[in-house]
Order: C-alpha cells, then structure tokens, then sequence
DNA sequence: ATGAAAGCGCTAACAG
DNA sequence: CTGTTAGCGCTTTCAT
C-alpha cells in the first residue's frame, strides 16, 4: 500500500454552505468579504466554517479565478547570502499581503527556463513573477513583455518591464577607485564569470566598471590579475591564492561578492600575509558577516530590494501602475580595516 | 486598466486533442506515460503538445488527481546560514525528482500554524512536508500522524514520525568538553532561546549538554554566563559584550551557531581582545565561513540532511518505507584556531 | 487501446 | 442580498 492512510476527508464548502443553511455561492462571497452579504450572514457562514476548520482549497480556487495568489521567484542560486537576503525581504512584504511564495532555481538551460516558452508550470502556477539575476538579452526580454504574467526584475535595469537594481558598474569603479586612492596600482579582480549555466550581466558590469577605473588611472589591464571566483567562499581562497602565488602579486584585490572576499581574507593568513598590511581587500554586498570581520566594500540595500520587488509585485497585481520603469537604488563605499595606504617597503 | 493586459490564451488539453485527433483522455494518458497507449498514438500526442507549447495546468491535475507534485517545507527563520543549506539539500533532490518546492516560514503562534489545523492552506497545496526545526510537543506529533499529509521532522527527535537530527546535547557536550580541556573553567555559553515566537528544543538540547558537561567537571552552573545572542551576527556580538564587560569575564565561549561566534569574534576584536590569546571561541555548525576565520566548531552535515529529509519524502510518497524512524545523523569536533590551551598570567 | 462522461472544489455571471 | 448554474482544465472510472 501506499503510506498514506488514514486520509482525512476536509470539510468543503458545501459542508460549511449546509452548516450555515446558505448557498455555496454565499459561502463564497461572505468568505472573501465581497460586499453585498448581510452581515449577520456573514457572521453564521465565518462560524461554520470556523466550527468546520474550513480553508479554501487553493488549486479550486485558482482554476476557478485564475488567480492563484501566489508569486513566483527565480533565482540561479538559492544559497548566497545575496538571494537569501532578497527571498527575506520578499517574504516579508508578501506575507503581509497573504500571498504565497514559489521558489524556484534557474535548471539547466536558458531554453527551458522555467520564465520562459509560452506555457511553463512555474509560469500558471503564480501571478506574477520576480526575477533575481536573470539575464536578459532584449530579444527575451521582449518575450518577457510580451507574455501575460506580471514580472519584476531585480538586478538588471529594463525598460519595458518593473526593474530595479543598483549601478554596478559604478560600484565596482567606486571599489577600485578606493584602491587607487590608497595607492595601489597593481589591483586584482575576483569575479564570476563562469558559473555554469548562469548568465547575469552584473560579472560584466563591475568587470568594466574595475576596468574603467583603473583605465581612468593610466593603468594598463592585466588579464593575469583577472580570476574567477565563483561567487563562493572557497572559489575566493582559490582565486587569492593564485593570484598572491604568482610572479607578480598584487597589493590589493577587489572581490564582486563579500563572500569571495572572505576566502581572501583566508588565503591571506595562510599565506602569512597580514591584511591590510601586505594586502588590502574590498568586497561587494556589505554582507552580515562584512563588519565583524572588518571587511571595507560596496555597500547595497539588499533586503530592501526584496522589498522593493515585492511591493513593485503587489502594486501591479492591485492594478496600480503597471509602471515598467526602472528603479535606480544607491550604493555607498564602507571602508573598514581590511584596506589601507599601500605601504612603502 | 488592470495593468495585465495581452493575455495569451495558452494551449490546453482540447486543443492538443484536437491536434493529435484524439480524445482529451487519450492525451492525458500518453502525456503521463501511462502503460495502454500505443506507441504511434504517444508520438502523435507528444508531437501535437510540443508544436502547442503544452504543459498540462498545474492547479487543474491537483484538482482532479488530489495530488500536486509539490512538497512544502516550514522553517522557523529563512535567513539563517543553516535553514538555506538545508533548502539547498531539499532543493537538490527535489529537483531531480521533479517536485516542487513551497516554502513557508512559521508565522504567529504555534496555533495558526501552518502545519497544524486539520485543515490548512498551507497542507492542502502540497503532498508532503518537511518541517524544519518546528518544535513538537507529544500531543501536537501526535497531531501529526494523524495527518493525512505525509511528514519529515528535521531536527528533532521523533519516533512516530519520520525524522533525522543530530544529537544536540551531545553536540554541545563536546564543544564545552573541548574548552574544559584546554584548561578553561569559567566558561560563557551564547544561546537562543528567545525567538519570539519560536520554539525549539534545539536551544534547550545544547543548554543541557553544556551544563552536563560542567557537572561532569564539577563546575557550578552560572546563570550569568549564558546569554541569549538570538542566533544572528549581532546578537552574538551584544551576547559577547555583556559577559566580556561583566565582573567576571567568561575566559571561553561556547556558541550555539557559527554565525553568533562570527559575532563574538567581532566583539572581541572590537575590545582590544586576542582570540585564542584572550578569549577561546567554538561555535556550532561549521558555516561555511568558519574555515575562513579559522573558527572551532561542531560540524554537522547540514546539506546533507537536506538531502536526506527529501529523499525520506520521496520514498514515502513513492510508497516506499513509510518509516516512522529517527535517523540520527553524525558530528564532529573541529578544532581551528579560535581556540586554545587557557594561558596562565 | 481509446473514448465518453462524471466530477475535483471553487468562483462568477446571471437571475431574482 | 442571495441562490442557480455554468464552467475552470484536468484525471479517472467505466464502457467499448
């Protein structure tokens, strides 16, 4: 047999309907608090349904409304601090809405995105959906448009559709500047370009934003001061490594992510290197654990841009602006002890 | 206007009957791989829901089959380095077995919880639940075999229910052991009891293993000594000061989670003080970061219990094992550098 | 192997 | 203000 037994058969609404001596449809509408129920109805029906622990079933209501009341989230990793941090800020603004949360991952290849074709199972079952990181090239962005399910994108700036994000390549440019500032003119990189089957534009921004500021220093780039990171703490250490290892290391490196920056700071002291005495190091996030560690980087209002998203959400779907504008969000430079004046041996 | 406008009619199953020249039924069977469907018919089916772009509506199946190919999962906190790993986990097997993820975070009272109630929106959306850290007292896990919902519990013990944890007291028994044997008698513990809203018996598990431990080393329990650093960063750090600060300062701290001792560490910095010089620190967890900060540490394998509660789930749904067993899972002690032998002045 | 038809539990006109 | 009546799109007997 099928370990499920004991099946409990819930009360539907016609059991609530004949608890109450009303119509299902009445049962319906005092539930929901359409106007046009006396209230003295409304009062019997809310009790037999309470007596009953009667719950809407969602899947009913869905087929029957077409709403479903919850909202769907695509990310292309669940586990950084970055997208936990944005799922936080969702939650909160959609809890207090009463709507629910679809998670789902980025699988495979951009041609089966869950976001995307004109029919998915992620698409039908939300009303609306938030895109954290999601790259868009315009032909798909169109599509996005195009399609009937409400979007909000997060982390990229589109013009045709709810958007918002911070400037990244500014904020790389304005990390990077703080190191020249201090000094520094051999500056490495650790970014994220490869993670497999995901694309996002923000590696591509901060890397030209890195480069612009170096550019703007008389600094020739050095694709050898350029590594990988993969967003993770691990892939940082290994990047620091290879990179303090080489013929010519660096004195200070810029990290896309507070994370990697945290494998720096590892790859240092084992390394015997003291930061920021032979090595500064700035990050990108402000990460929670950022301060306590004294780590300096790029400071972005990341649960505040969960929010954002949400109430863009909840605005379009209440039929207030369907603004497809773009929402700019501002960044600040933290510096804390992990960069200092390049010092002169 | 609503702000949702250029709705696309999506295919539906008449329509790919249409196409296929075939009843809706037949498309149904041949979409589901079921067995008495010629193999010519399947093509034809498959080939006709291709070119429409179909996907048989999520919300419509659930209805009609009372099954939704989703699994829900509850945790106590979302943002927590741990409560992501373990989504991680679930996400990883879930995903391989095609189901869906919906998530929810514990609102209010335990009463209005999303799990209990013999009738919740929550349950009726999905097939199965996995519940994280959700503490259960006898008559509420009863509760929950009763359901008709199949469950995991994460985190705790329970015999009637499937469920997997590590052992907490002996956990915490082996981090204050640790710090005992390197010399230190007057040792703080930084804990969480005061989630608001939130009950666990995680928190009450570890206290206990502290406090054998001191027994078995004849140490009087001190209530000054343990603090509450409510499983964040900052608690950790306020937790940290107020023992650091007091009259009679803790030489040792155990935390109950990595990400307080991350806390802890901060503080310590921020008063002049040298870890392990001056102050030994283990925490519980090994985040990912505690390599990085060379912090000591409970390991338990988070991720994989992720993994593991998901597998338990399928099984169960695939009529497998409908195990009501405890899977208890392994720890260690990781010792890095964040602690030390007590140096006598 | 395939089709016809009866719902799943609810919402939304449309009457009254 | 409330009841009647169609469906929503799919699955699933029961026939054939």
């Amino acid at each position: 047999m099928s370990g499920r037994e004991g099946t409990t058969t819930h009360a539907s609404i016609v059991d609530v309907a004949a608890r109450a001596g009303v119509s299902v449809a009445t049962v319906s509408r005092a539930l929901r608090d359409h106007p046009h129920v006396a209230n003295a109805t409304r009062q019997r029906v809310q009790d037999a349904a309470t007596a009953l622990h009667y719950v809407a079933d969602a899947n009913a209501s869905r087929l029957a409304s077409g709403r479903s009341n919850t909202i769907g989230l695509v990310a292309p990793i669940l586990t950084s601090w970055y997208t936990t941090e944005v799922i936080a800020g969702v939650e909160e603004v959609l809890q207090e809405a009463e709507l629910d949360l679809l998670i789902s991952t980025r699988r495979g290849a951009p041609d089966n995105h869950p976001v995307f074709g004109p029919n998915s199972s992620f698409r039908q079952r939300v009303d609306g959906m938030i895109l954290v990181d999601v790259f868009f090239d315009t032909e798909r962005s169109r599509d996005l448009v195009r399609t009937s399910t409400p979007a909000v994108v997060l982390g990229e700036r589109l013009d045709q559709v709810a958007s918002l994000s911070i400037d990244n390549h500014l904020g790389a440019e304005m990390a990077t500047r703080h190191l020249l500032d201090l000094g520094h003119r051999r500056i490495g990189m650790i970014g994220g370009l490869a993670l497999p089957g995901i694309t996002s534009n923000v590696p591509e921004s901060r890397t030209a934003g890195y480069e612009s500021a170096l550019a703007a220093a008389r600094i020739r780039r050095d694709r050898a001061l350029q590594v990988d990171g993969h967003f993770t703490i691990e892939g940082g250490r290994r990047a620091a490594r290879q990179l303090l290892l080489g013929s010519q290391p660096p004195t200070a490196i810029f990290c896309m992510s507070d994370e990697m920056a945290f494998g720096v700071l590892q790859a240092a002291r084992e390394l015997g290197l003291s930061v920021p005495g032979d090595l500064s190091v700035i990050g990108f996030d402000d990460h929670t654990a950022a301060e306590a560690f004294g780590l300096s980087t790029i400071r972005q209002p990341v649960k505040e841009m969960g929010r954002i998203a949400a109430r863009l959400m909840t605005d379009i779907l209440g039929g207030h602006a369907a603004e497809a504008h773009h929402h700019p969000l501002g960044i600040a430079l933290i510096a804390r002890s992990s960069t200092a004046q390049l010092s002169v041996r």
